[in-house]
DNA sequence: ATTTTCAAAATTTTCGAGATTTTGCTGTAA
DNA sequence: TTACAGCAAAATCTCGAAAATTTTGAAAAT
């Protein structure tokens, strides 16, 4: 079981990079082979999986990739709105200078790769490590709002969102004026301002969402 | 696989109501006996179920129904109250007269099972009835936001706030003024009234956080 | 040329047995 | 009495193969 929790790792980060192509079937066996156990092992992976969002599944049909889709990405933008916003407040509330100090920790590191990146001229072997630093810096956003559950949700959902962003648009994000906002949020966290953190997560957040209908309540309230 | 997903219902359904104790162990070989099929059927089965957090697993020590836990129950009522404030809110603004004649339709039902609750003296067979209904009358609140994810995130968080609910309290719902909340709800949706709406999901899903610490954001802006 | 039929091939699902780990009991020593 | 091994029983996990289902492809019919 513990190699179990292995494999699926490392089929989780597949999933949320590159790895595969949309629509493609994840066969059992295959991966069996690739991975040295049981079929059925990899089967229950593959379940975990599907009800994590990031494979399809069909009765009799196994299992597939998600394909692209434009509403998910958005509607997933929303949730990340939402549960991201809620998170930062209920953290500034609550955190403390624990978590001033984790998350300008967070800012600092990804803060230094984002500039890394921007120098060179190839940045392939760096990207696995922004996505890290970028997931961080976002979790550890709403790391102290004390709320488990909302946490795990925004797991499930970040997990989606980058699946489907690596898929929709592979330019990535640590182009345009990323840095910036990620400076932006951090400082309007640190100055405990409820309401200009909420912008700021939905502004960052919403960066995808050009030219689409605002269906999303909160943002009417945003300013 | 369709006797599979049988299982899982009728799994689910005994999970969010009152047949296992919390604590309880869920060995395969003992399902596997009584549903008629093999224990990995069952291993699969229990593994989603898992994932939707009505199921307690364990590396090498297998399933469990979980615990009582107050602190997960308020956390779970603040994703409520999350999710189903903005949920109805977008489904006032994009819902039309259809969304409107299905929870007015919604409410009609639970309203008059109520009723029959309330004259009765022993309810015990409509609580299943009632359950059904409650839980469509919040579903068909939200039914109309456009977002299949946010509808997604609500039935997991909503049958996980059930099952602890059931546990922590065998009185239900169908005390105290549970009908003139329901009805206040329909009664802010189809005046449009958006604040007024959040406001008395809010006061109906928080009902049972007396003395809590209010550790919700968006209940300060609530009024 | 298109559709239908049917059997072979490929894939998915189910299953029970063997391997591994945990649990509970018993006896021994401090 | 308590603590700690050692051992047996029970439970869990892994696996490969049999059974069921879907897909493929070629031949026959329209």
């Amino acid at each position: 079981m513990e190699s179990e929790n292995k494999i699926y790792r490392e089929l989780k980060k597949r999933l949320t990079t590159d790895t595969y192509n949309h629509g493609q079937k994840l066969r059992a066996e295959v991966l069996r082979d690739e991975f040295g156990c049981s079929a059925s092992t990899v089967r229950e992976i593959l379940f975990r999986l599907a009800s994590d969002g990031l494979v399809n599944f069909q009765d009799q049909r196994g299992f597939r990739v998600p394909d692209l889709s434009p509403t998910k990405l958005i509607e997933l933008t929303h949730m990340r709105i939402l549960l991201e916003s809620e998170g930062a407040v209920l953290s500034i509330r609550q955190g403390g200078v624990g978590w001033e100090a984790s998350l300008t920790a967070a800012h600092h590191k990804l803060s230094h790769l984002e500039k890394r990146i921007h120098a060179r001229e190839d940045p392939t072997d760096l990207v696995d490590l922004w996505f890290t630093s970028e997931k961080e810096f976002h979790q550890t956003l709403i790391s102290a709002c004390g709320s488990t559950t909302l946490k795990h949700m925004h797991s499930l959902i970040y997990a989606q969102f980058r699946q489907q962003l690596m898929k929709a648009d592979r330019r990535f994000d640590f182009i345009s004026n990323n840095i910036k906002q990620h400076s932006d949020i951090l400082e309007a966290a640190l100055a405990a301002d409820e309401a200009l953190t909420r912008k700021r997560v939905h502004d960052h957040l919403a960066r995808h969402l050009t030219g689409q209908t605002a269906t999303l309540a909160s943002e009417s309230d945003a300013k």
